[in-house]
DNA sequence: CTTGACTCCGTAGTATGGTACGGTCTTTAT
DNA sequence: ATAAAGACCGTACCATACTACGGAGTCAAG
């Protein structure tokens, strides 16, 4: 208990096995201990991080850069004001993917009025709506 | 005026030429009209519909899923109803996307927080923060 | 009226992020 | 005890989204 093989914690998180070794490859899960026979044994842990490369690849993150975001954690390695910096970086980028979403949604919903007959359309109002606009 | 040759669309949407090309291919950009040359003549409104694919991308949506949410306008061919519905989809979607990234904007808050020593920091912020979560 | 920057086209190559194969060893359920 | 299911490994292959190449034609500034 307490340890799980690569099979189990693929199907809890929803990827295939080979997804995992190759993770582990790349660098985004830590090499988990082995038993003698070299079977992996993962924490339960394993899980939520693989979840959260998931989630965080469909968000439009690189695996180099969810590589980079897994690793902002406190150790004596890296000082607090380096993670300050890279923490805050990636914020920017967060804020600027949800300023964005936030637009082609009122565009999607306001091409959803005008389909319920409110609005007549002239031109494409999801282009419409991100006009203007400096990446 | 009023029509731009391929190098000018790339050079103010920020992408290579070759890239347009591509797209036109994919079929996310209609094919301009030209001239007697062969050259390609761009209204400006393409310039912001490659803006529009840029974003998108970073936003995480494959090229396929970008062709689909140009291609909700309405128009003889397709029924307001089904506009409405595929529209939805994406709505929905976009939601779970910006539902995502609040909590990771949240979470890299909290450890941004602990860097400034407020709090000790025992397990990753980064992951608590998605913990139990169904995609 | 030349010359250099730009365009055309098809095809080939690259980076990223997996996915599959295949032969061998281990575990587990009957 | 045995067989099916699952794990091991390296290597090869795949889809997506570009990016580069090369040879020829076009445009526009001086």
């Amino acid at each position: 208990m307490g340890s799980l093989t690569i099979g189990k914690v693929a199907g809890l998180a929803g990827v295939g096995v080979e997804t995992i070794r190759f993770y582990e490859r790349e660098g985004l899960i830590p090499k988990p201990p082995r038993k003698e026979s070299g079977y992996r044994q993962y924490p339960e842990e394993a899980v939520v991080r693989i979840r959260f490369i998931k989630r965080a690849k469909d968000l439009g993150f690189s695996l180099k850069e969810i590589r980079e975001i897994l690793s902002l954690r406190i150790s004596s390695e890296v000082t607090c004001e380096d993670i300050r910096v890279r923490a805050e970086a990636k914020i920017s980028d967060i804020e600027k993917k949800i300023g964005t979403l936030t637009k082609m949604k009122r565009a999607l919903t306001k091409l959803t009025s005008a389909c319920m007959g409110e609005v007549p359309v002239s031109r494409c109002p999801i282009l419409e709506a991100l006009e203007g606009e400096e990446s």
